[in-house]
DNA sequence: TTGTATGCGTTATCAC
DNA sequence: GTGATAACGCATACAA
């Protein structure tokens, strides 16, 4: 690997006068530059980033720990995230966190490899976050416990979960839906436990009971979880009438509606089905599904945004977390398709 | 931001003694590892793992460079390679590259960000996997043209594409069928180009005419697509007899699917239909798709195997070359499910 | 057991 | 327009 210094040498100049050559000052001369250009192609030279880096005290880059990549939700933040950045000139780096692996997150956090991450996995505790957290490094995590923030540079991008799972049972019970089932999915899914709480509250709300035989535990959020907790309800269609079926996810909805289907069972003449998030494989499946979109991406751009701002312009979190709140950042909206029937 | 420099301070010792005695050095005393990590703690020192990597020479860091992280066939890569780094403590970073954005993939491989970088995509050119591999470096790339790779640094995962789209049509000549339908999807896909080329071969070998209105061009390879070539299809199907359709991949199949059923033509009675690759939506769906398993996750950890050695065992290309083909990599399954008919 | 000196590849600050 | 030199944060060979 050669570098500026073989350069150097080999024009018998001196290591400065190249580096500023190839970085295009306007104190060197072109003859100069065109001379070491030529020599740094004849040795195959490349600039190592890293001494770069080190240089200047900024790695340019901002990390996002994810962690599963496979989730539309995670592909469309990515799409928003990468966006807003290529249009500053920042590089993203992507790195997966989860149960069983997630040191290469935490020693990209706390060996500062990084001048920003935004953390969308559950699995990098606050307690870390709060400790590597700093001014040249911000930390924007998701949806966590505002009182769990210690850090004046973590920002936690607060999502109103007031509303989750409010506005689809409120549908079901406007088509005509009474007995409204509900299948939790993963116990560590934040999202999906609020998504349960507003189930909960609507139907008081409505004076409906909430009757323990329609509440479903999956176990998980994914497909072959739906399909396996859907064979229960089906077993219980047969003593407690089910007019819908609230499936706490996407996943969890095209698996159920897979299973019901090969039982005879119609939907949604005999059932009701909705899921939730708006994957796209909601639609994708006959009948499709009717679902609500949480608008990942919008709150993306912004949290990119903010983030940003904080990088390059010194804003604090304060400053940031006024934008990030302006309007309310979330709002949800029901996808309506056809695995709801009106009664 | 505390340094070791800092901690030598405080404490009035050598730079050296920190560094030494924050790595645990059996040079080192005690006493003194005690008092160096307790001033650490005071300081809120976290080391700059820039600096570390520019001493040591090495970054630790595999890149992956995927052009679409949403894929499955990209996440089943991304755990296969991931385990094997682990088990070595290696890092693994993804970028991502594509049509409009790989300014960061390029830059993560100009600069020398990695001891290794696995590249999925095909918008990184030949030619710059060709100018930037080198020892310290090496590239993997899959799938690519041999005789377009002209550095000893670059090793190209070679698939055996004799075999892709002859076994499924085999198959689904061998269940009686006749009057099989080719749906094209992106151009720039080369797998499914090879697939093409199976499926003419399949035919001539069964002496079976090769109908120019029987191929059709989804120009794209997920489900819009899909859906939207089958409105041509059953177009044509008034006409010609269609008693099989072979989609290029699971998520056209999907697609084309959900047109059929809204059109009121059952699969498989009325017309049998296959993907390809089996993406875990092609089970989801009913009726289920029969498809072919490309076992990418095997290939991929041979992969990660092999770039481990060059990186770590000075292995060279030759070396690693023997054992990525010492028996067949690439092998396909047909994995039977309910889209298909035998007459 | 500890300290000194040097180097990793680059950029920046001066002085010339 | 150009060249020494220090600095970035750390590790290591060698000396003490």
């Amino acid at each position: 690997m050669a570098t500026i210094k073989d350069i150097a040498k080999l024009l018998d100049i001196s290591v400065s006068a190249v580096s500023m050559a190839l970085n295009d000052s306007p104190e060197i001369g072109v003859k100069t530059k065109e001379k070491v250009r030529e020599a740094a192609r004849q040795l195959n030279y490349v600039k190592n980033g890293i001494a770069i880096d080190l240089q200047r005290q900024k790695t340019n880059i901002v990390l996002l720990i994810a962690d599963n990549p496979t989730r539309p939700y995670f592909t469309d933040s990515l799409q928003a995230i990468q966006h807003e950045l290529t249009k500053k000139n920042i590089d993203l780096v992507i790195v997966t966190a989860n149960n069983s692996h997630k040191i290469t997150a935490e020693r990209f956090i706390s060996e500062n490899r990084a001048d920003a991450v935004i953390c969308m996995s559950r699995f990098i505790s606050d307690e870390f976050v709060n400790t590597y957290a700093n001014k040249n490094m911000p930390i924007f995590v998701l949806g966590r416990s505002p009182d769990l923030i210690t850090n004046d540079n973590v920002v936690n991008v607060a999502i109103d979960y007031e509303r989750v799972g409010e506005d689809i049972t409120e549908y079901l019970i406007q088509a005509g839906h009474r007995n409204i089932a509900f299948v939790k999915g993963s116990k560590a899914s934040v999202g999906a436990n609020y998504r349960y709480e507003g189930y909960v509250r609507t139907l008081r709300r409505f004076n409906l009971e909430i009757d323990k035989n329609l509440i479903f535990e999956a176990n998980g959020n994914d497909y072959d979880h739906g399909y396996k907790i859907t064979e229960k309800i089906i077993d219980t269609m047969a003593e407690h009438t089910i007019d819908a079926i609230f499936y706490v996810t996407d996943d969890l909805a095209v698996g159920g509606l897979q299973k019901l289907l090969e039982k005879g069972i119609s939907v949604p003449d005999d059932v009701s089905i909705v899921g939730y998030n708006n994957y796209p494989i909601s639609k994708m499946v006959t009948p499709s599904i009717t679902t609500v979109d949480l608008h990942q991406q919008k709150i993306m751009h912004r949290v990119a945004k903010a983030l940003i701002g904080m990088m390059t312009e010194n804003k604090t979190k304060a400053d940031v977390m006024k934008k990030l709140q302006k309007d309310t950042i979330f709002y949800s909206e029901i996808i309506e398709r056809n695995s709801v029937k009106k009664r």
